[in-house]
DNA sequence: AGATCATCTTGACAGCGTTCAGATGAATTG
DNA sequence: CAATTCATCTGAACGCTGTCAAGATGATCT
């Protein structure tokens, strides 16, 4: 034995130090975990072994299970954010349509990662306060629909309590789809609008059912 | 020793059975730990150990975990159903006004429950359909809301496709507010809008957001 | 070179869901 | 009434989990 190799893993990278980078290693190994097996198989021993690491080194990263695990939904919602930046970008064409792509976005983004979606609510529910950056940042997913709603004029910018609360209105809306549309009851429901796209963005567009006329 | 006592339970009721009605008394427990201690804290040798039995025993009324879960969210959405129709009962008023009142009732069960109602959504996500007693049920929490939507006008009984989707629609808005409504960081703007009440109100008549004008 | 200090491992603990063999005792049968 | 049946409950065991304390490792700093 000339050398002592650290154990064998398949990290693609070279490690420059002790173990590598094993914060973030650990971060995405939970989240391939969740995305590939479902929250509920998230152990803390299990992405340790998915790292190549000891059951006990994640502690020296994270003070507690949930801890790692709020690190896995705040890079859950910089996904959301980039993704809702891409349709933006994509869409083009008038606010309102816009805005209903943002929407479709943000419910695409939670089919497509049930798990991880459920995981970021989770994280927002139990810090007592989101991340000031989360509110903050320039392009964080909140910023991209609150600026929407200004510019939409659904809320004039001058009155801060109007913005927030269209901004609060229009994310409940988009989380309640985003939660509930992919049960499986609404499938006839789906194929009856003409697929899955026309089932959300009919969603969105109807969400004012509690609004007399 | 003359007699072999069951073991002391401080459970009220006498047992007329071997033990007395334990799949009803666990469903209880698990209730009672699900809204004092949180969904996170719920084990099934818990609930054994607050109906006073091994934690072998309530494998005998359910093959799982989940299937005595599920019955504490089937248990739950039955109260929901309970509180909406009590409070349609009690506003009275234009069909406008009842939806409303419809919406606030779930909004605040929600509230009320946090844990029991997060745990509802769980169910119904985790069983591909739905028990069918949920949609059948005259007074299910599904009925009130689908009768509220045909009697509004929002949508024409003829329609099934068009009764089913403003349903659901109005569903989705209801369970985005149920569950965000809750967040620490909404305060002020509850503080500001004159009240909690008031801030749910707003955001069911507000979640019209998507919608072009 | 030697000391420092973050990092990682080993081993242990209690608690979890679940299973299985056996005890208990109410209901049923002869 | 006595014997049997059968659902119900217990006790002990398995492998898993989150977490912690003590020790090994080795990069970095003086």
């Amino acid at each position: 034995m000339t050398d002592t190799l650290p154990p064998e893993t398949d990290a693609p990278e070279n490690r420059p130090y002790h173990h590598g980078d094993l914060r973030r290693a650990l971060i995405e190994a939970a989240r391939v975990i969740i995305v590939r097996d479902g929250a509920q198989a998230l152990s803390l021993r299990g992405v340790a072994r998915e790292a190549g690491v000891s059951p006990a080194a994640p502690y020296h990263h994270f003070k507690d299970k949930q801890e790692l695990v709020l690190a896995v939904g705040k890079l859950g919602f910089e996904e959301l954010g980039e993704a809702m930046e891409v349709e933006i970008n994509r869409i083009g064409g008038t606010v309102n349509d816009r805005i209903t792509a943002i929407g479709v976005a943000y419910v695409l983004f939670a089919r497509d990662n049930p798990a991880l979606y459920r995981l970021m609510y989770d994280c927002s529910r139990n810090m007592e306060s989101l991340p000031p950056e989360m509110h903050e940042k320039e392009h964080s997913a909140y910023a991209i629909v609150r600026n929407a709603m200004i510019e939409a004029g659904r809320a004039s910018a001058d009155n801060d309590i109007d913005v927030e609360l269209a901004t609060v209105a229009a994310w409940c809306v988009a989380h309640g789809i985003a939660e509930m549309g992919g049960f499986a009851q609404f499938a006839p429901l789906k194929q009856a609008l003409g697929g899955e796209l026309n089932f959300y963005r009919e969603l969105l567009l109807r969400s004012g059912n509690f609004q007399p006329r």
